[in-house]
DNA sequence: TCCATATTTCCAGTATTATCGAAATATAAA
DNA sequence: TTTATATTTCGATAATACTGGAAATATGGA
């Protein structure tokens, strides 16, 4: 698993870190590989579909989530390896390295989803 | 584990969220369950005392560490448990549920630590 | 081409957050 | 009690983020 950066993480927490983005990420986790449509979204969360656009687009800024487009839809799916290069870099070194390792916690999350 | 809510892990998110918190936090991470004064990381990140302050007590805030007070330092340490909660809540249901079990990505980091 | 659907961009108003010097508080030592 | 150390609170300024209606863009179907 490669190594990110400070300001990645940052990016990655600031975009999971708001009411609505957090409901919106958690329900594309449920949804797993197959994701769901912006307007799913928008009618599940009874969102207007501007404030919608508008936290997607930062989930996607932040890279947890990716975007896909069919047809008039746009897919959007939880992205879990970024996930758990976020945990590694949060726990990176965790006491002073002695013995532990951090898990992948989303791993089992990812099985079968092409890197 | 007892699960959180959806207002305390955007707490928790929203405290890991910029760059110096993320850092404090990250160091804090490295030195384990001693922890470290706050001095000590105002020195290590060569901050001003009053931000210093100010990021400290987001993070306190958004309990991902916790304070304690010995002679005139105060010490602070990350709260590997509230990782873990945080994780799992993000996490929840992980693909409807499907043979998807998050892991308790902390866990290793906190052997001896009392709860 | 013309119309309907799906989503994004634009905009302006409102609200929240970050910064850091100076002053205040808390503890310990002389 | 006076002085020094460690940290927090206050206050003002600057920067960034959230909201949602209206208009623009992209796609597909009639």
């Amino acid at each position: 698993m490669e190594t990110i950066r400070s300001h990645t993480a940052v990016n990655a927490l600031s975009a999971l870190a708001q009411e609505h983005r957090l409901a919106i990420f958690r329900l594309l986790v449920q949804a797993g590989r197959s994701g769901l449509p912006a307007g799913q979204i928008a009618k599940q969360l009874d969102m207007p579909a501007s404030s919608l656009s508008f936290h997607l687009s930062h989930l996607k800024n932040g890279g947890v989530v990716s975007d896909e487009r069919d047809g008039r839809s746009i897919i959007y799916r939880a992205d879990f390896q970024a996930m758990n290069r976020l945990m590694a870099f949060l726990l990176e070194n965790c006491c002073a390295g002695d013995d532990c390792l951090p898990a992948d916690a989303a791993d089992a999350c990812m099985e079968g989803q092409d890197s």
